[in-house]
DNA sequence: CTTTGACCCTTCCCTTAGGTCATAGACTAT
DNA sequence: ATAGTCTATGACCTAAGGGAAGGGTCAAAG
């Protein structure tokens, strides 16, 4: 009888060592015996079954199920084969309707097509591209304003507007809750939309700290010029303060 | 701006509380912010992330993609998507491979039939039954021999066969073996066959302890009639002692 | 005869996508 | 005020091992 130490029968059976550690722990393939050592020694019997787990493996059957048909020598071993089959064709089936799924997905995505490097400012006109541009330089800086320029080009028009839109949403809802207290759930909660989708403007580069401060230097920023925070082209008294106060609460809550 | 408690979220979105809780934990989706008490607070956008997440999670997307998608917003989801589907194909492939190595084991499998209840002696002589039943009532007594025999049914005559042979050719090596100190690893390597071999024949029922004094006691059984030792019809000097040490000493180390 | 490199052992932590307690604090209704 | 429901965190569990730490063993080469 040949003997085999665990790396050797591993390179035969084309395992790893840890395989076969493991399948020693859960006891689905233990080595005939110790040597004085405590070495794990296998025989050919043991070759053998490995040879067989490593069939039923191939079949994605779970190792305590191959246990189970092993030990059973071959009791119920053709019923376990064909409930496996029909898993495996039910998990076809399941597959295909996936398919299915993503192919809708896709063709549905490439609807709304995306932006190209070229025509990030198309669809703007010239004098809303200045808007912009001038926006984020004051906000970020010379340095900044480039990274986020990369990454507008990865939003399509759609989207941008869109991001547009929930801001003037997000302003509209924070007028009327301006005589809330700002630290309110509600009052934070729209604030909370706001940070979320000025990070969508502007990107997520830069650390938490980093994100904290920007966020409160543009808190300030409303407040020193209130025509970042009409809403409908109108100036409100307080509210800039009000805007500000609660996303310094924001920023000392909750980032 | 509605918000929702995790409870709430949760059922709205056919999810479990605790799911919640590791997408948060992983980042893949944080409430919006967090109450006084520590409490997850979500508005609704992050009802519609997560709406989306269990759309991809359907596609069997791991939940780090989807999150690397999703933050992404749509720069190379469609990509993603089409990576996804080529993925679902391949193992959709994988799956018919394995459903025809079913069928073929199914086939062969079929050829070595099972024996069944009444079959279970046909193929012996009425000597041959009459001398298993008495030497398994011997070794184990009226009790375990009921065990034993249900356990028998399960194999097939070529399977039997193929144990009583192994058991003759265990004999033989263990002869020419017995020059050797009983306690090598040589010796101990078929002293383990010889263990596994008479497992499969009786079955591998009773405590640890119990098939211990088990092996034991039959190891006692050679000695004391040595008929049952005889290799090729001939009874050896001296093998019966060999063989009782050798499996004492198994029993003690490896058992 | 000792050292080196290859091998062996066990134990612990890590991975996915959460489930299942356990414990403690918070909210709501009677 | 107390009971019942909700919330939080943390630890442990799943399958099938991967990886590494820390320590013991063996054979060949110096």
């Amino acid at each position: 009888m040949k003997k085999y130490k665990v790396k050797e029968l591993a390179e035969l059976a084309g395992v790893s060592v840890k395989t076969l550690h493991h399948y020693d722990k859960i006891g689905l393939l233990s080595p005939a015996i110790r040597s004085e050592k405590k070495y794990r020694l296998y025989g050919e019997n043991e070759l053998y079954r490995l040879q067989q787990i490593l069939f039923y493996k191939e079949l994605a059957m779970p190792l305590t199920e191959i246990g189970e048909i092993l030990d059973n020598r071959n009791f119920d071993q053709l019923n376990a084969l064909m409930e496996h089959k029909k898993m495996i064709q039910n998990e076809k089936l399941r597959l295909d309707e996936l398919v299915n799924t993503i192919d809708k997905t896709i063709l549905q995505l490439k609807g709304k097509k995306m932006i190209s490097d070229k025509e990030l400012y198309r669809g703007f006109n010239s004098e809303e591209i200045e808007n912009i541009k001038a926006e984020s330089k004051k906000k970020f800086g010379e340095k900044e304003f480039n990274t986020s320029e990369k990454y507008l080009k990865s939003l399509s028009k759609e989207q941008f507007e869109e991001l547009k839109n929930e801001q003037k949403e997000i302003f509209k809802n924070l007028l009327k809750l301006s005589t809330e207290d700002n630290g309110s759930e509600t009052v934070q909660l729209e604030i909370a939309r706001l940070y979320q989708n000025i990070r969508k403007f502007w990107g997520t580069h830069g650390s938490p700290s980093t994100q904290k401060s920007e966020f409160k230097g543009l808190a300030k920023l409303y407040v020193s010029d209130s025509s970042y925070t009409k809403v409908d082209g109108e100036i409100h008294e307080g509210f800039p303060d009000f805007l500000e106060k609660a996303m310094a609460h924001f920023a000392k809550t909750q980032l």
